[in-house]
DNA sequence: CTCCTACGCCTTTTT
DNA sequence: GGCGTAGGAG
């Protein structure tokens, strides 16, 4: 049985129980910094070790890297078997899954995969189609609408028969989102392609339409499932997860980890409550707490357990740190975001000097990655190596993206949407009104685009125009032809020179223009490297080196996946994107309300906690140093505005920093006096009026009037400023006393006159 | 058809 | 402050 079994050695109890405990259902609750990656990884090699064959273990994670990293080091433990091992992203993994099966919902083989943008801009489209207004049919609503749709299991027809839905949408004057999604539904079919909510939502589809061939496949051959970052999990990816694992006579061999305090990602649809509910849907669960903590100090860790404290919905549990106690947490009161730059800079040279620190073992997290851009320059002035994550990755930027439509549209010419991006780019004279025409000609047939062009002798349309089409439907009939004889390096170069694409780069001669050059430049080495490493993707997909192989790990990369390159660098990034990631000292920059937490989270249910809990994945990122900071000022849309510090600030525990917080004392505010916090002298000073919560009743619309004082739950009391807004979607400013003035919608916010 | 300018929305966070 | 889109002129 065990071959050698000396990993157990280094864990502790309770990690080891969540290692070897391997029948029946488990959940691992993994503190910050308690080993969680380990735990995963020995778990899984310690499956292998019993005796358990590689390929009927699948782990799913949230990114690439978590993935690579795992699949790694388990491979250190047992060796090559690990490569038959099902270990990858959500995505990555459904999306092996539908390759095979997608004739049996209707999709080809061939899929491609519509990214966000792609998505918005089919949205639009369809919009455009359909005459409604823009503005209020506003991308990014419907977006969100159409995807939480999939994400609670619901389709266009469903959606269009859901009377709740429905009234929502009539209230939001946008009564046409049910067509909307039904349209968008239909032509990412006829397109062949799916969008990222797609590779979960088909995946559920697929399973529960053919439960005798495949749903029974996949559970026979899944006989240990493992979650990772489970707290993240949406309604749909936990349904698949259930369907997989849930059925009579099942062992339920289901092992998820996670921590419900650094669940983040709500608002693309993840839910705590699957892993706050998960004990009770698992009778005879075995639960372990991983409390302690091996990476911080411990005044970053009593600090990071008394900010979550203040959460309402949690797993009760109570982190301690082994690493003895450490320095303080130290706060910069800036007066404007550029002297917050600054000092933040000057910090870090000191840290250098006199901790000996690395860049690379620096990182400054912001809320939004909008603020990155000061540290930038500060940091620059100070000769100080940086790399900035996020915002817009390589693979998003316009250059890039035009040259993978192209080799989308080898492997799948109805990509409609790498179609529209490259019919005319180069430019060969088929514009937007000609192309309107053959799209309507498209839709009345209810035909792809492509199957329009290549035929485009067949209709009527100006000689001019068919002679263009022609040449551009050769330009990609001549890379199919190659599909199979030429790799994806070589391709990718055919479709750099054969279409112009690269030559209409250079010849723009701009520093812009030159680094798009130099991207493309980069990418084709990218491809190249891709087909030259030989290291196998997986046992079910081992050929594909092939484009369509290329494709979708492009499709489904982010920027989280990138390796942190060895240069010595200080890291800035969003606290979303520092998740799993610590650092000897972390900075944690713009403090202030409104910002951190978000404008948008106070306004929302819960969105305060959600906020708190990304505020703990912050401070907990860091092993000795944690360093806080606001600014008064700082520049937002290109206008300077006064802010004040956030209410975080006080939930760390005051015992925890280098310096005593009275930094609410004075107003702070020069316009508007009273918008400012006022929490007194000291911040010991919290005279919330307690609401009765039990038996408070809002007040019917009709009472709120200007000038009256009202009660909020959440927000205490206030005084209503305006009044404005249709009849029904009334508006209020309300200046409360303890947060300043907000805007609310009286139907939702339930205000009581007093 | 293509190029240029004006304006409007925006910023949370991202698989 | 910046991007994408609409709308007009060449």
């Amino acid at each position: 049985m065990a071959t050698d079994s000396s990993y157990l050695d280094g864990l502790n109890d309770v990690q080891r129980k969540a290692v070897t405990t391997i029948n029946g259902p488990v959940m691992v609750i993994a503190g910050p910094g308690s080993g969680k990656t380990r735990v995963l990884t020995y778990r899984i090699a310690h499956l292998i070790n019993e005796g358990i064959p590689p390929y009927q273990i699948l782990a799913l994670t949230f990114t690439n890297k978590a993935a690579a990293e795992m699949k790694e080091r388990i491979a250190a433990v047992v060796g090559k078997k690990s490569n038959q091992l099902w270990a990858g992203t959500f995505h990555s993994i459904f999306a092996r899954i539908l390759r095979y099966e997608a004739e049996k919902i209707g999709y080809p083989s061939n899929f491609t995969i519509y990214d966000s943008q792609d998505s918005k801009s089919l949205i639009t489209t369809i919009i455009k189609e359909m005459n409604l207004d823009v503005k209020t049919y506003n991308v990014n609503g419907v977006f969100n609408r159409i995807s939480n749709a999939k994400t609670n299991l619901i389709s266009s027809k469903m959606y269009a028969d859901n009377i709740g839905l429905r009234t929502q949408d009539r209230s939001s004057h946008r009564p046409k989102i049910a067509d909307i999604y039904r349209a968008y539904a239909i032509r990412c079919k006829r397109a062949g392609a799916m969008d990222f909510d797609d590779l979960l939502y088909q995946t559920y589809v697929l399973l529960h339409k053919n439960p005798d061939q495949v749903l029974e496949k996949y559970r026979d051959k899944f006989k240990y499932v493992l979650v990772d970052e489970f707290q993240d999990t949406n309604h749909l990816q936990y349904s698949i997860i259930k369907k997989l694992v849930a059925f009579p006579n099942s062992p339920r061999n289901l092992c998820v980890v996670g921590d419900d305090a650094q669940s983040i990602y709500a608002f693309r649809g993840a839910t705590i409550d699957n892993i706050l509910n998960f004990q009770k849907e698992y009778k005879n669960l075995k639960v372990y707490k991983l409390e302690q903590n091996y990476r911080s100090t411990n005044f970053i860790v009593e600090a990071a357990n008394q900010l979550i404290s203040k959460n309402n919905k949690q797993i009760q549990k109570k982190i301690w740190s082994s690493q003895g106690e450490g320095a303080k947490i130290k706060l910069i009161k800036a007066v404007s975001d550029v002297e917050e730059a600054k000092r933040i800079a000057e910090v870090i040279l000191e840290q250098k000097t006199r901790n000996h620190l690395n860049n690379s073992d620096i990182a400054i997290l912001y809320r939004t990655n909008a603020q990155s851009r000061v540290f930038e320059e500060h940091l620059r002035r100070h000769n100080i190596q940086y790399k900035v994550y996020g915002g817009l990755s390589f693979y998003q930027r316009k250059e890039i993206k035009d040259l993978l439509a192209y080799l989308k549209l080898a492997v799948n010419p109805k990509d409609e949407e790498a179609l529209k991006r490259v019919i005319n780019f180069p430019k060969r004279a088929i514009g937007n009104s000609s192309l309107d025409k053959i799209k309507a000609l498209a839709n009345q047939q209810s035909q792809s685009i492509w199957d329009i062009l290549k035929d485009i002798g067949k209709y009527q349309f100006p000689n001019r125009l068919k002679t263009a089409i022609t040449k551009f439907v050769n330009i990609v009939v001549s890379m199919q032809k190659n599909l199979n004889v030429l790799d994806a390096y070589q391709l990718a170069v055919m479709a750099g020179d054969k279409t112009g694409l690269i030559a209409t780069y250079q010849k723009d001669k701009t520093i812009e223009g030159m680094n798009r050059v130099e991207n493309l430049r980069e990418l084709l080495n990218g491809i190249k490297e891709f087909v030259e490493s030989d290291e196998v993707i997986e046992e079910i997909n081992s050929d594909d080196k092939s484009l369509t192989g290329y494709l979708q790990n492009v499709m489904l990369y982010t920027d989280q996946d990138k390796d942190n390159d060895d240069a010595d660098r200080v890291l800035m990034m969003s606290v979303h994107a520092s998740k799993g990631l610590e650092f000897e000292s972390v900075f944690v920059a713009g403090l202030e309300k409104d910002l951190f937490p978000s404008k948008m989270a106070v306004e929302q249910r819960e969105g305060i906690d959600e906020e708190r809990r990304l505020f703990y994945v912050a401070i907990t990122r860091a092993k000795r140093f944690l360093c806080l900071s606001f600014a008064r000022t700082r520049y937002r849309f290109g206008n300077m505005v006064t802010s004040s510090p956030s209410n975080f600030l006080e939930e760390i525990g005051e015992e925890n920093l280098e310096h005593a917080l009275n930094i609410m004392s004075r107003s702070t505010d020069g316009r508007n006096e009273s918008k400012g916090p006022r929490l007194g002298p000291t911040l010991k000073q919290r005279a919330r009026p307690r609401i009765d919560v039990d038996n408070f009743e809002p007040s019917p619309i009709s009472e709120i009037k200007i000038g009256k004082q009202v009660e909020h739950l959440r927000f205490g009391r206030g005084l209503i400023k305006t009044l404005e807004g249709a009849k029904g979607n009334e508006v209020a400013t309300v200046l409360f006393e303890e947060v300043g003035e907000k805007r609310i919608m009286i139907k939702y916010a339930k205000l009581k006159v007093f």
